[in-house]
DNA sequence: ATTTAATGGTGTAATTTTCACACCTTATAT
DNA sequence: ATATAAGGTGTGAAAATTACACCATTAAAT
């Protein structure tokens, strides 16, 4: 009894998926990989878990090292199990997601050499990616797509305050879909959950808008269960 | 470059939540362990992964070998990777669900010595289970009642022609609450997917209600992309 | 033959949600 | 002053959701 097992490393690693909003386009958080293989390619950021650390904390940690970027509110999506999916021998890995205010994060640079650079890309027109990561990429979007419907995981791709017509456009750039503006607010504020804020935009050679933050203590409230967080 | 990996084997497993419906009450397929730890207890379906198999296929062997159930359409639903989760060193697992047909499998049969049996236990008044697997249970068991909501996973566990309070009772069974038969069966019969069969109930001491079958064609052409499958 | 027990089967009105659609207002730059 | 660019607002139609109660049918029991 109490055999001890083989150790996990080098066999099961993460990889982060990390979407981002800016200048009305939705980017994705890229690193260009400094190792073999694929030296030199567009990857997601990600690596081998270690023996001595639980999975959710491998992400973390990964995600800092290659990027610089910490403490993330990053939830799983999805375990990618192929055999022949990694071409120095079998590795399982499991795929992390998270949605960022860009601006509000420090600079993007990698504390690992693995990396050379971290870098934010658009969702549109990406090129090949290293292993099976545009695969991990479709399967990792698709389902964040379809969440957008019943969860409000939008609001933290926003800096804190925010104008209604910016979450409608980020609304549109993750649904890929033209929105009627009426009805998006008034969908909006009738949930209960944004504070209309008395201060209001500033620096724009128009009309400014009313600014707004997500009450996130409104929304459990009102939603407590009902939205399947 | 390309040198070898370690390999996978006893540190990847792969645990399933076999649902199935019967006597109008929701149940869990569970064996009895025939091996330290926790040797004869209650547990999910569950091994270790093999080196040259794919997770996906790692999950239909296991099942079939602890319970003789073959092909079920599993799918993954979460993966599970704390540090002290397995009493004998580090074990990542991944979680499978699978809806099916109690009546239209054979009988429960490991053909592993691992399980001493298998055995359809109640979702309710659950025993306390081996390793985390009564948390593995909390976790699926969520998800599948959040997705009864959008997707019609519900049918899976019916036998091929049913009757409306059979389909009802199965809803309620996994909402755990009670819903309006008028407007249940409207809404139901309003999707389009259901096909009414001549043939109605037998051998039953009241009025037999009418037969209905799941068309999973019409639901592909109903739905395509909208139900989020 | 009649009664009983158990489930089958049906419709409507009120409410809520969704959707389509167009114009005036405000702030700044020139 | 005027041109520009986005801000901000309401209504009516259609669809979906909810609440709600009674008669019909069958087999078994008497």
């Amino acid at each position: 009894m109490e055999e001890k097992l083989p150790t996990i490393d080098s066999v099961f690693s993460i990889d982060c998926l990390i979407f981002g909003f800016d200048a009305g386009e939705l980017k994705i958080l890229l690193i260009e990989r400094n190792e073999e293989p694929f030296k030199d390619w567009l990857a997601l950021p990600g690596y081998f878990v270690k023996q001595e650390e639980s999975v959710d904390d491998a992400a973390d940690r990964i995600l800092y090292e290659l990027t610089g970027l910490r403490d993330l509110p990053m939830k799983q999506f999805h375990t990618f199990g192929e055999v022949n999916r990694h071409p120095q021998g079998r590795v399982i890995t499991v795929g992390y997601y998270a949605l960022i205010r860009i601006n509000g994060q420090k600079e993007l640079r990698p504390i690992s050499h693995y990396a050379k650079k971290a870098i934010w890309h658009s969702v549109n027109n990406l090129p090949k990616l290293a292993f099976d990561h545009t695969e991990i990429f479709n399967n990792g979007f698709g389902k964040i797509r379809r969440r957008l419907n019943y969860q409000p995981i939008a609001f933290d791709l926003l800096p804190e305050k925010f104008t209604l017509t910016q979450l409608q456009g980020l609304y549109e750039a993750i649904l890929n879909k033209k929105l009627d503006k009426r009805n998006f607010r008034k969908k909006m504020l009738s949930y209960g959950f944004l504070k209309e804020l008395v201060e209001k935009q500033k620096g724009v050679s128009y009309r400014a808008a009313k600014l707004y933050k997500f009450d996130r203590r409104k929304y459990s409230k009102i939603f407590q269960n009902e939205m399947g967080v």
